[in-house]
DNA sequence: AGCACGCCGACT
DNA sequence: GTCGGCGTGCTC
């Protein structure tokens, strides 16, 4: 390129390092490229740009992430071939994140970036360069209304000691936030979670301090909450909602409000801790055990790890708050990096636990749960709704072989069949396939039974066992958000419980026994967790009764204390050398590309790895654990082996068509081969 | 991923 | 002598 003298430098960057959209590893670095003449006006970091890859003819997508004067890079600039658009979108605080958030799971910043911005929307676009192109001057001047806002004192945060909640957003402090365990009543006479209305006034702490704020929450009834009790304390226009359920469009608007120079507070799911925010001075992560923060896209990265990694990036205040606490955040809390903050004692629920066998006569019987909790049920729904949390359908009737008893599976994949419904056609729970003409594989047995007992027999039962009461069911297909204040029986799912105004009068909390049951690393602070959320959706001193569970978890619960059991929890990971004790990832390939890359590991590292075993067809899984503190030089090592397996594509063997699937795949923190 | 470059075998 | 096989390597 001509590098004339009397260009004048201030015609634009002759020069733009730019990240090219692509999923490959070796791709997965900035790009110098050239700025034509004519497009140096209309060049900014964070547009998106076409730009020329390797021979002509192949255009991709990027965006620029610097501009400068000239480039380092020894070679001949290519020229880039267009401009897409002169709106900034990828916020440069937005690509230091996505850098760092790659960097720690070994993926690309692409994969990281192409959740952040979604795809261009030129009307929305047009639509925002109309609004913005109005003089800047032309801005009023503070009016008095915020004037007087200001004057005011700051809002303070219901149910703690005030200077413990404002004092963290203000001097951007880092907390776990037990949530208090009650719903409340808007002034617009809606009722929402008082978790809800906690977030909305920490937000509003870090709005009056001229910060934005983050919102991160597990689902959209969460989110509607957190819409609510925010609308009680902040004007709309501070208000800007960003969930992966909008539409591109929505997305777009919502991103390019997020860049503004307003103050606003950003709201939606786990992908919302990636938008734009410069000034940022709080982020809040509601839930954080709930499982929809982790990411399914690579990186995979979860959403409380992406919130650490921008409170670091930003040093805003950072909330983790709930009704439970997850190992991770108890961990955080126990090497000091998290303080605790413990609303108002007077806010203890009331939960008594009972380990008595279902009563054997009568409609308790029927509904099988213990006469006593029936008694509190029954006295209970007099006087409003009740709550009877039941397992999801998911765990329901295992089908086992009425002959030899074996678990029923499926002929075709081995996975275990289920009956979704009453009558229905028991189909595999992996493949979906309907199990017609079964046979049992251990004694050829034809006829199957259920075992266990499903969320819908549940609600059949319980509609006998209360005669003449209305019985509402909620669960994971139709989930409702609200019930009416009348008495009624509500059947939910856990994770599906609708809210009621001023909270259920008795909450029986069923099913705990096989919920327990499950095989899972995190079984025991998940089944907290939904006890715990359950439990705060009941009225203020109304009875919450936790059937036929026993021992630490239920006095746990019992006492509130759940951070205890929680700690005990990450003490036994601790010496089983599990997560989030350590951390761990699953590297698989091929046998070679395997071996290979656990050679590369830090001895210590390699040390503890498990297997490689055998999986699938051609490849082999290996589970490499490692302390915190090696997590940089693990994810250094395996990204430099994945690179290198995606470059040394010799490995043609007798296959002539080598599959898109590379030949080397690492993932961290999944918990997912753990779970068995 | 694509695509070019490059160093051996069979051909006009 | 030259054409073209695909193994190897790079993409500003």
């Amino acid at each position: 390129m001509p590098a004339v003298a009397d260009t004048p430098v201030e015609g634009g960057p002759r020069v733009v390092r730019v990240m090219v959209e692509s999923p490959l590893p070796q791709l997965d670095r900035l790009f110098d490229y050239a700025v034509p003449e004519r497009l140096r006006e209309q060049v900014s970091p964070g547009i998106r740009v076409r730009v020329p890859l390797r021979s002509a003819g192949r255009i991709a997508d990027g965006f620029v992430v610097e501009v400068a004067s000239s480039s380092e890079h020894a070679g001949d600039l290519s020229e880039i071939d267009d401009v897409v658009s002169t709106v900034s979108v990828l916020a440069p605080e937005v690509w230091r994140l996505a850098r760092a958030v790659a960097d720690r799971a070994g993926g690309s910043a692409s994969d990281v970036v192409r959740l952040a911005v979604p795809p261009r929307q030129v009307r929305v676009e047009k639509a925002h360069l109309a609004a913005t192109a109005t003089p800047p001057d032309a801005a009023p001047a503070p009016s008095a209304d915020e004037a007087g806002a200001e004057a005011e004192a700051s809002p303070g945060v219901v149910g703690y000691r005030s200077t413990d909640l404002v004092g963290l957003v203000t001097a951007r402090g880092r907390a776990a936030v037990d949530a208090v365990p009650l719903l409340v009543e808007l002034p617009d006479g809606s009722w929402v979670g008082h978790w809800a209305l906690t977030t909305a006034q920490l937000a509003a702490v870090a709005l009056d301090a001229g910060d934005n704020a983050i919102v991160a929450v597990p689902d959209y009834r969460d989110e509607e909450h957190v819409l609510q009790a925010l609308a009680a304390v902040l004007p709309p226009d501070r208000v800007v909602r960003l969930d992966s359920r909008q539409s591109n469009a929505d997305r777009y608007r919502a991103l390019l409000r997020a860049r503004g120079h307003e103050p606003v507070v950003v709201v939606g799911n786990r992908s919302v801790l990636l938008a734009p925010s410069a000034r940022l001075g709080l982020v809040v992560v509601f839930d954080d055990g709930d499982p929809s923060f982790g990411e399914p896209l690579a990186p995979y990265v979860h959403a409380r790890d992406t919130a650490l990694l921008r409170q670091a990036q930003q040093e805003t205040a950072l909330v983790f708050l709930g009704h439970s606490r997850s190992t991770d955040v108890q961990r955080l809390v126990e090497i000091g990096f998290l303080a605790e903050v413990r609303p108002d004692p007077r806010y203890q629920p009331r939960v008594v636990p009972t380990v008595r066998q279902a009563a054997s006569d009568g409609f308790a019987a029927q509904a099988r749960i213990p006469s006593s909790a029936y008694a509190q049920a029954r006295a209970a729904v007099e006087h409003g709704p009740v709550l009877i949390q039941v397992a999801s359908p998911g765990y329901s009737p295992r089908l086992a072989c009425v002959d030899c008893g074996d678990t029923a599976r499926c002929l075709r994949c081995n996975g275990p069949l289920q009956q979704r419904e009453r009558g229905a056609t028991p189909a595999c729970a992996w493949c979906g396939a309907l199990a017609v003409s079964w046979h049992c594989r251990t004694c050829e047995g034809t006829r199957m039974r259920a075992v266990g007992t499903g969320a819908s027999r549940t609600a059949d039962e319980l509609g006998k066992a209360f005669p003449g009461v209305r019985v509402i069911v909620s669960d994971g297909a139709r989930a409702l958000t609200h019930v009416d204040d009348a008495p009624a029986i509500v059947v939910a799912t856990r994770g599906a419980e609708p809210v009621a105004p001023g909270g259920y009068r008795a909450v029986l909390l069923l099913d705990g026994e096989r919920m327990l049951a499950r095989e899972s690393l995190r079984v025991a602070e998940d089944c907290l967790r939904w006890w715990a959320n359950a439990t705060a959706l009941a009225a203020r001193r109304a009875p919450v009764v936790l059937v036929g569970v026993g021992g630490a978890i239920a006095s746990a619960l019992a006492t509130w204390e759940l951070a205890r059991f929680v700690s005990a929890e990450l003490a036994d990971r601790r010496i089983l050398r599990f997560p989030p004790a350590v951390r761990v990832a699953t590297v698989t390939g091929t046998v070679e590309t395997v071996a290979r890359a656990l050679d590369d590991l830090p001895d210590e590292v390699r040390a503890e790895t498990l297997g490689p075993v055998d999986v699938e067809a051609t490849g082999v899984r290996a589970i490499v654990r490692f302390d915190y503190s090696r997590g940089h030089d693990v994810a250094l090592a395996l990204r430099s082996q994945v690179i290198r397996a995606a470059t040394d594509r010799r490995k043609a063997l007798g296959q002539k068509r080598t599959r898109a699937v590379p030949t080397l795949r690492v993932r961290f923190d999944d918990v997912e081969p753990f779970a068995d």
